[in-house]
DNA sequence: TATCTAATTAGATACTAATCGAATCCGATT
DNA sequence: AATCGGATTCGATTAGTATCTAATTAGATA
């Protein structure tokens, strides 16, 4: 149950003084007494915000000598923004919204084999995020895989597994950094 | 300053409880009671969440007899998703959180006139977005507008408004519903 | 009007979280 | 080794908030 997660990650936003930290990082790295001084509290409480923040990954840190300069993990921002529902561009966005657990699991039925196979990939948007919402349940939620092992996996879908990655990313179920893949972290709940 | 909406928005997406009630109505509308009873807890608490859910706009009500049925407004949901960010589909998305103020500037004098025309629309994303969030400030905020009143005021900037009217939709900067626009309520702050 | 049902308000309690001062840690420099 | 600068940990205080019970409101029905 991955709950929790969206909840901290909603928590960790929901602080007047950690999204002024984040509106600071966004103009650049800034070290925690830097940080304090501009927002007038102390260094401990900046610390206290930074664990929060870091928790849900919002932030990276660097070292240099003492100083620790803290920036935004931009691609956490992306994913959170683009996560919470895998709209199109508008649309039929409203549709996937309102899939019922009957449709879902005809639709699941309708595109796969007894076996657990991928018959074939539906057009229709609602449909496919239906199927790819139900192939990711076997991967690992904050893993990173290497693009080897995602097509291996999804080999097992299909042997066409080099559309079926394309489309993870495509409707934001996965993203992509410098080949290595990694589950949504925010999408899968409101999905699921 | 609309920092503060958005930490209001977080923070009633920062609780297990209210997540759980979103959960729940994702699946449909559902009464008051009912939800209590779902969740094991007492009416006075759903009274008491719900009221935070519909100060950020999370939910719709409809009243029938003595029962009052909560649904999601998921027109928000998909609005605070696509929202924090405008993002693109990936690819140059990191340089659109870097735009240093200089940069702004030298951008907003390079495309628009001294009076405040637009010379021409920029290709390059990262240009676009500057260029449109500057257009959009004489905006209201949270003011529903007809077509004919957003083509109005876009005729002010450049005749061919039409184009325009399609990339604020496009990049999100605002939302359209029946014909009706909106400014992307989340949005703005995160580039502003 | 009396009654029933569902929702809300008010007040109390317990829990959670933000902030700070003091003490501590940990690298780097002398 | 001693010291300095920055970040962190600890404990205490305070502010905020989730939850409950009891009382109240509001609409519908008898």
């Amino acid at each position: 149950m991955q709950l929790n997660k969206i909840v901290e990650f909603h928590k960790a936003l929901g602080d007047l003084t950690r999204i002024r930290i984040i509106a600071l990082l966004k103009q650049g790295p800034l070290n925690g007494q830097a940080i304090a001084e501009t927002l007038g509290l102390k260094p401990p409480t900046i610390t206290h915000h930074m664990t929060k923040l870091r928790e849900v990954g919002l932030i990276k840190e660097r070292r240099d000598k003492n100083t620790i300069y803290f920036s935004l993990n931009t691609k956490i921002l992306e994913m959170s923004a683009k996560g919470i529902l895998s709209v199109g561009t508008g649309g039929d966005a409203k549709m996937e919204m309102s899939v019922t657990e009957e449709e879902r699991s005809a639709i699941i039925n309708n595109f796969f084999t007894k076996d657990g196979k991928l018959k074939n990939y539906p057009a229709q948007r609602k449909k496919k995020l239906v199927v790819l919402a139900h192939m990711i349940k076997g991967l690992e939620f904050g893993k990173v895989y290497q693009e080897k092992e995602i097509n291996e996996y999804l080999k097992h879908y299909h042997e066409d597994y080099a559309t079926l990655r394309r489309e993870l990313i495509m409707c934001q179920y996965m993203y992509r950094e410098n080949n290595q893949y990694e589950l949504n972290p925010v999408e899968l709940w409101w999905l699921s």
